[in-house]
RNA sequence: GGGCCUGUAGCCUAGCGGAGAAGGCGGCAGCCUUCGGAGCUGCAGAUCGAGGGUUCGAAUCCCUCCAGGCCCGCCA
């Protein structure tokens, strides 16, 4: 598929070819200054001209064309304006033929296995995890809009310290807890074998007793347990549906452990010169790939024999990548090094390297969140509060107390509060924020979604041969329309879906701007804003649901 | 001791080599005889953490320092 500002790219860059002008960067200037820019500067020094002289010159000698409708040189750079009226009348046709595929990328033939969430199923999800499986789900969504065949993936850790601390918790102690949800059911036992396990050392042994039976490989201990963290799993993937986050698959741990692949992978990466051995644990020393310090020793096994952690992570990702053509984690910036040592040992293999994404933590305004310390907000709490604090916003405006409505309204609001920050930032959770439903926040969007909706079901809509626009509200909207596909393209390369949730808002902002200037019906142009009207409800329908959020007729 | 990330207005954020640093919240002043006011307009508010450097050009790149987060276990 190619769309207009692709197309207007294109003719910008056969121009500079024609004057034999290869290889420029050309850049995307803020919209009131112009649609693409040259900038002279440093062809100064081989021209040996002043850049306000070579801009003047490079525009003098191209003439406009196709989809430039004018070229301009101003203070060193050379500017390139778009058709203003083709792109108008262009975009509304092609956002109103495609449809629910308008902003869509042309199909990659690649396969991408984005893993996420993968949080040990010993208890509920806490606000702090939240940011995992909203930017794995976020992301999935945006690659498969732009052409990539995605399949999302759940890592379960069923054989760590974790997981075998629940299983002692529930087989051993006997508590009374009234908690229906399996999750926040669990997490006491696994809270309190934890402090059991602390202070009594003989419970230490009886867990330790069962990681040891996993690492070895044992099949009926491995089912037992999975009939413990399974309901727990469940709860866990119950508060993320709510949340309109569905998993492809989950890949347990232990099958690496199974089915031997683990240990052929220890065995070829013990055989490398940077192995060696300390007891009888291997590690690999990484010092010349660039890790110092105290931790330069990236251990594989104990001394015992059996397989750590890191070890079958790198076995999961060998049997990833022979899956995909790329792969791409979601972690939480703790995992950091981890990972690091994890790559150096798949390029060491020659095997497939996965891209992650960091996600710095959220805590809370005392500090880290623990359930351990009973600091905490649980995921459920959130959602909750989110649907109630929702339902009184409508209360407030006096609107029906629709249930569909309200609760899509709290858990949109979760989400695009969570993915409007960039991945690396670290947030501090305020309830305010969380639940933020005006300004860059979810309704925001969605309102103008049912403004769209309000107007056209009060009016026919018929579409023409050909749109003309001419009000600046109208031109400035349908070019951030018409901008969707760049923005796809942009959240693809730099792996970070905020970029879309930014869009939206602009979507939004530049329609309610639109709304206020330009009265759609009974006007003499109703017909071409309607067209308009309905092609911002097209691409709002599609942006959100890029984000997870619902398209709201009403609100 | 070794390393990664972040620092932009009272608060939260965008921008990450190019053209008066862009939004939101909060504050102040306005906008309902127009299609839904979860909206819109205007005003005030920024030595882009500090100091050096590279560059025609630095919030953006490099170095040093400061502050905060995270990691450095034969845990996961």
């Amino acid at each position: 598929m190619k769309y207009p500002f692709d197309a207007f790219r294109e003719d910008v860059i056969k121009k500079l070819s024609s004057l034999g002008y290869d290889n420029l960067r050309i850049e995307e200037p803020k919209e009131e200054i112009a649609d693409l820019a040259l900038p002279c500067f440093q062809l100064s020094r081989t021209l040996k001209m002043p850049p306000d002289k070579i801009a003047e010159e490079v525009a003098s000698k191209l003439e406009a064309g196709g989809w430039i409708e004018k070229i301009e040189a101003t203070r060193g750079y050379v500017n390139f304006f778009i058709d203003k009226n083709r792109l108008a009348d262009e975009t509304i046709k092609l956002i109103l033929s495609l449809k629910d595929s308008y902003g869509k990328l042309d199909d990659k033939n690649k396969k991408v296995i984005v893993e996420h969430t993968s949080a040990n199923p010993n208890g509920p999800l806490h606000v702090g995890r939240a940011r995992n499986p909203i930017i794995g789900d976020t992301m999935a969504r945006i690659l498969k809009f732009g052409g990539y065949d995605v399949i999302t993936q759940y890592y379960v850790d069923d054989m760590g310290r974790q997981v075998a601390t629940l299983f002692w918790g529930v087989k051993n102690l006997d508590i009374e807890v009234e908690e229906s949800k399996a999750d926040h059911r669990y997490v006491v036992f696994y809270q309190e074998a934890s402090k059991l396990m602390e202070k009594d050392e003989r419970v230490r042994e009886e867990i330790n007793n069962i990681i040891k039976r996993c690492e070895e490989g044992d099949r009926e201990l491995l089912q037992e347990i999975k009939k413990i963290y399974k309901p727990v799993l469940e709860g866990i993937m119950e508060s993320l549906n709510r949340l309109h986050i569905y998993m492809d698959e989950f890949v347990e741990e232990s099958r690496f452990v199974l089915d031997g692949s683990v240990y052929e992978i220890i065995e070829k990466l013990a055989s490398l010169p940077y192995a060696g051995e300390e007891g009888k644990a291997i590690y690999l020393d990484l010092e010349e790939f660039g890790i110092h310090g105290r931790n330069k020793k990236f251990f594989l096994t104990r001394s015992n024999g059996t397989s750590l952690y890191a070890a079958r992570d790198i076995a999961y990702h060998i049997w990833k990548g022979n899956r995909a053509d790329i792969m791409i984690n979601i972690l939480g910036e703790d995992h950091k090094l981890e990972a690091e040592q994890v790559r150096i040992a798949l390029k060491l293999l020659n095997e497939k390297i996965p891209d992650v994404i960091f996600y710095s933590f959220v805590s809370l305004p005392e500090g880290r969140m623990s359930t351990r310390k009973g600091r905490v907000v649980y995921l459920d709490e959130l959602i909750d509060e989110a649907i109630s604090r929702a339902r009184e916003e409508l209360v407030k405006r006096g609107r029906e107390e629709n249930e569909k409505i309200y609760t899509e309204i709290g858990i949109d609001a979760i989400r695009y509060n969570i993915i409007k920050v960039n991945p690396d930032k670290a947030i501090t959770f305020r309830w305010e924020d969380a639940l933020s439903m005006e300004g860059e926040s979810a309704p925001f969007i969605q309102y103008a979604h049912a403004r769209c909706s309000s107007i056209l079901r009060k009016a026919d809509f018929h579409p023409l041969n050909h749109y003309d626009f001419t009000h600046q509200s109208e031109i400035k909207l349908i070019r951030t329309l018409a901008k969707f596909p760049d923005y796809i393209t942009r959240s693809i390369n730099s792996r970070n879906p905020a970029i879309i949730a930014d869009y939206a808002y602009r979507v939004a902002s530049d329609f309610n701007i639109f709304y206020r200037d330009c009265k759609v019906i009974g006007d003499d142009k109703e017909k071409e804003r309607l067209a308009l009207v309905m092609a911002t409800k097209q691409v709002l329908k599609n942006v959100l649901s890029l984000l997870g959020m619902e398209a709201l007729e009403e609100m």
